[in-house]
DNA sequence: TCGAATTTACTGCCTTAACAGTAAAATGTG
DNA sequence: CACATTTTACTGTTAAGGCAGTAAATTCGA
């Protein structure tokens, strides 16, 4: 029943992982992403209450995308190409 | 090149839908996922500062998953898996 | 159309994340 | 083993999110 801390953690550890194949230290992360070195080292760690433009900004430097799926997404994907082709 | 603020606006509409479909009010979600009133409204709104906790928390009950993945994922599921059987 | 329910928007208070600085612990390289 | 680099951990300050309350705007059903 993974829940949130889990999923997080798992997500510092995937974020980790990436920075040290990249040969970057957490500084440099920090400063591409441009976050705080504290930020990456709380992500990293498994902090469940950094922000979500933090986490993103720190996931798109290391080319880690994000996939939202529910049980309702093909409806959803429906209803929103009609929205983008009104009037 | 979907930038931050596209995608959490979209996961935004995303939730909003989901909730709408289960014949939710936001403060019904609200309550279900343990976060404030306002920051159901926020995350429909695609506020990008909000916490990823409390994101999590409203994705859970609406049964929208998150995956992540990056260049290395298969990579680090392997280590990942080493890890655990470590002594 | 009318009224109830819901959403939007704004408020102020309280809590706390973000941050840079710093120092100790850990890591790794010669 | 040293030495340099990096990470961990803690600090105080500053800025801002989380929240409930409220009221206006909007939606929706009878």
């Amino acid at each position: 029943m993974t829940n949130i801390v889990q999923i997080i953690g798992r997500l510092g550890k995937l974020v980790w992982f990436h920075r040290k194949k990249a040969g970057l230290t957490q500084i440099q992360l920090a400063d591409l992403a441009g976050v705080g070195k504290s930020t990456v080292y709380d992500i990293e760690k498994g902090k469940s209450t950094v922000q979500i433009n933090s986490l993103f900004a720190v996931l798109a430097i290391m080319n880690i995308d994000v996939k939202f799926s529910g049980p309702l997404s093909a409806a959803f994907e429906k209803w929103s190409a009609d929205q983008s082709s009104d009037k």
